[in-house]
DNA sequence: AAAACGATTGAGCACTTGTTCATACAAGGG
DNA sequence: CCCTTGTATGAACAAGTGCTCAATCGTTTT
């Protein structure tokens, strides 16, 4: 049953060729690991949080999280690219909100999780 | 109604203190953005996909990522260490599974995500 | 016992990331 | 029109990350 393979032996093939089967597409892991990665930031879990609960404009948002708005700013960018978060300008105010139910729903699920362990 | 606060003017009080009334602990907002990082990782995400469909043993994983057993084994570490993974020794081979149910929770739901943007 | 093999681990290194600082931009207020 | 203010952005830098490579450990096989 063992086999060479990128120079590396396998022992189950039977498993592997399932497991390949099941996978997604590079494409799709890859985008599920870039959103991963933009909520595994402290700061960006709390700006999300904290837009879960109400609108809010950079200031606010530094203010809460006692950090600069320019950091604020930075991560605030990260987040609207993806999708997540959409702002409303109110003057020279940008009000910041969440604008994806999906990431609202993996922001519970891992509350939910920590909160049981 | 703006004031002075950590060198920022805060825009609206009332939203700020709701918006920290709401917020989890620092040490859950920290461990949510732990678990987060942790799933932020190509290679993680198909380890956790792969076996989400079967238990395998590292270099299983290494045929079917086709990287080393090397690299799969500091990724495992990781896993292990935060309790995603649980291993089982058969002999030299060791078998890896999920260890989680939140945890492939969170990755079925930004599966589902991806899959409908 | 010796060799082979699966797995683990530490050091090293290229690369990424989050913040600060300085600067620039846009919108009001005097 | 200036000056202030809220926000955005680029450069720079320290800290963190994921891989490779070499060495090691524990188990099995000969």
């Amino acid at each position: 049953m063992t086999q060479d393979r990128c120079q590396v032996r396998v022992i189950n093939e039977p498993r592997i060729a399932l497991a390949r089967q099941q996978m997604p597409d590079e494409r799709v892991l890859a985008e599920m690991a870039e959103t991963f990665k933009l909520l595994g930031d402290l700061t960006r879990v709390k700006i999300l949080q904290a837009l879960a609960t109400t609108e809010l404009c950079v200031c606010d948002l530094a203010a809460l999280l006692e950090m600069t708005s320019s950091a604020i700013s930075h991560q605030l960018r990260l987040l609207r690219a993806r999708g997540i978060v959409r702002f409303r300008k109110a003057g020279k105010i940008v009000y910041y909100s969440l604008d994806d139910s999906h990431v609202l729903t993996l922001v519970e699920v891992s509350l939910r999780h920590v909160a049981e362990c």
